[in-house]
DNA sequence: CCGTATCCTTGGAGATACTG
DNA sequence: CAGTATCTCCAAGGATACGG
């Protein structure tokens, strides 16, 4: 059977035409994995998400936040102060979701060494293979 | 203080050189997504991944799988008979991520109206924007 | 049936310089 | 400070056909 697999909302991300496809689609990013942990705990500005996600360059922080904020998972607000201020923080909605991806993230970490070293052995094996 | 977010591990995948931060990266995909959400019941045939998700290619699936295996999160069985036969089940370290990632799944599920909602605003107020 | 090889297109993503 | 504008590059990813 496979609908043991099948939410009771009537949508399916498994299906290419699925809206939760769509959405599965935008939260495979790492970026808006790491934006949306990085507002967990609050509202920030954009230079300091610009200094929290190193290596970002600004025009993907700044198309992230974009997304984020059209999908309305982020809110944006403006000051009208020179210089310019503008802060960002979790709708509803993102914080929600901020829960489930700060455990991946929190995953990620815990189990680095592991796929570091199923990489390494991978790599050895791959050595095997040449050398046979 | 900035150690608010750390975790006890030693790792950060905030930071670009962090070991966790490429596991971040890896399944920063929604075919990665799809194949351990998919595989999460119990070991499955190539063929019947590629027919569980629908629109992925064979070299995707291929690849996808490859990945995981390199990783440690899937393992692949290969039954010497004709036709060929192998089947591919989730090492322990993918069925504990199972469980985090088919929780996004389902939150993409049960969101999507919401953010098919978000999106059909945002989409207005940029006509609007036009208009004015 | 399982997978690889090939070709090709698109857009993700970095670097940089500039404007309000 | 926040953000846009360009330019560029490369790899993700699709389509397809073939091989073991």
């Amino acid at each position: 059977m496979d609908s043991e697999d099948k939410s009771p909302f009537g949508y399916d991300a498994f299906r290419r035409t699925c809206p939760s496809h769509t959405v599965l689609e935008m939260l495979a990013s790492k970026w808006v994995y790491l934006v949306i942990c990085a507002l967990r705990r609050g509202r920030l500005r954009n230079g300091e998400l610009a200094r929290k996600l190193e290596g970002i360059s600004p025009k993907m922080l700044t198309h992230t936040l974009r997304v984020l904020e059209r999908d309305g998972l982020v809110r944006r607000e403006i000051f009208p102060v020179i210089p310019p201020r503008v802060e960002y923080e979790l709708t509803e909605l993102g914080q929600n979701l901020a829960g489930l991806l700060n455990q991946i993230r929190s995953w990620s970490e815990q189990h680095a060494p592991d796929i570091k070293d199923a990489r390494a052995r991978a790599v050895a094996e791959h050595e095997g293979d040449l050398v046979a």
